[in-house]
DNA sequence: GTCTATATCCCGATAGAC
DNA sequence: GTCTATCGGGATATAGAC
């Protein structure tokens, strides 16, 4: 039945989807689901979870082509920006404001395991400080959402394929100035 | 009656906006906006066109606070923040993918505003190099509405000072960052 | 040219059958 | 425990009156 959600959301967007069409779709009335969620928004909630875990698995495959953790995080900004654009209604649906983190525990572990999948590759740069591992791994995820919500906006109507490897290799760029920015110190 | 409309948006957020309620506030029937607008699309076009305008003064006005460029940025990158948690209703809607640029240009010009806004300081940094002054004011904006998309889905109901001011704060950090990056060879 | 009245459709949610 | 049938509400958009 999540299944069937997501094709929905994927289809229609999230301003259309309903769980009556979820009904309809499965070959049962508009009231069956009721029976497997409280309302609508709980299975939002479990399709967003659902997302999140897509996302952060893109992340994880992005990063596991680099050796090098500045790499990693750069491939990762490149694998986020090209989820977004490949699963554009998953990807608003998630930051589009219709989720509440608050009542769906759930979701919010399912956001806290993708800012890991940042936070890993930082851990080794800021090797042993904690707050500015947290801080890069926060500022490469916000740095691939910005242009990931910006390529989405412009290219409003279907992604073209040149524009997503632009703005990947826009965000990995940046991604590595702030690398770069996270350790002065050491050997650029 | 694109005021009436600003209003409900503010209130009832996107999902929650309907000509039938405009409809209502204003007093008349249903049916009476569709002399002035096409359809629903068209009136959230408006209202994301004065949203734009919005955000893109409180932008200027942050930037006006400074006087050196990199600290212009990073004010409006602090302002960006603060107009998303200020506005959340009016900045969901602009992002959260209702609204089609193609469909209706004012809202693309609306949104050339916005980057340009960033473009100005971003061009007296880069002085002289143009395509780097765009980059530069991408990554900056890319930057501020990350910080400002988390924040939000993190304080999903109801933005806490602090949290605003925290990640107001990363996001001038980040920029700053990103202005050191943009010009390594001038005096930071 | 602006609004009212109306038709049509669809959704969310509950109560009750199998 | 799962689905069907149904109620009530509200939205979009058109056709026609002032």
């Amino acid at each position: 039945m999540i299944d069937a959600a997501i094709d929905l959301l994927a289809e229609r967007g999230v301003a259309g989807f309903s769980l009556a069409e979820v009904s309809r779709r499965l070959g049962v009335t508009a009231g069956a689901p009721y029976n497997h969620f409280a309302d609508r928004e709980e299975l939002l909630a479990a399709v967003g979870v659902r997302a999140f875990e897509a996302l952060t698995a893109a992340i994880g495959e992005g990063a596991a082509q680099a050796s090098v953790p500045a790499e990693q995080l750069a491939a990762s900004a490149r694998s986020y920006i090209e989820f977004a654009a490949g699963h554009r209604p998953l990807f608003d649906a998630l930051f589009g404001g219709g989720l509440d983190k608050g009542r769906h525990p759930e979701l919010a572990a399912a956001a806290q395991l993708l800012a890991e999948a940042f936070i890993g590759p930082a851990r080794t740069i800021c090797d042993g400080d904690k707050g500015a591992a947290e801080e890069l791994a926060l500022a490469v995820a916000a740095t691939a959402h910005g242009h990931a919500t910006f390529l989405l906006f412009d290219e409003a109507s279907g992604p073209d394929a040149d524009a997503v490897a632009v703005a990947a290799a826009r965000a990995a760029r940046v991604t590595l100035a702030l690398v770069a920015a996270a350790r002065p110190l050491s050997p650029g």
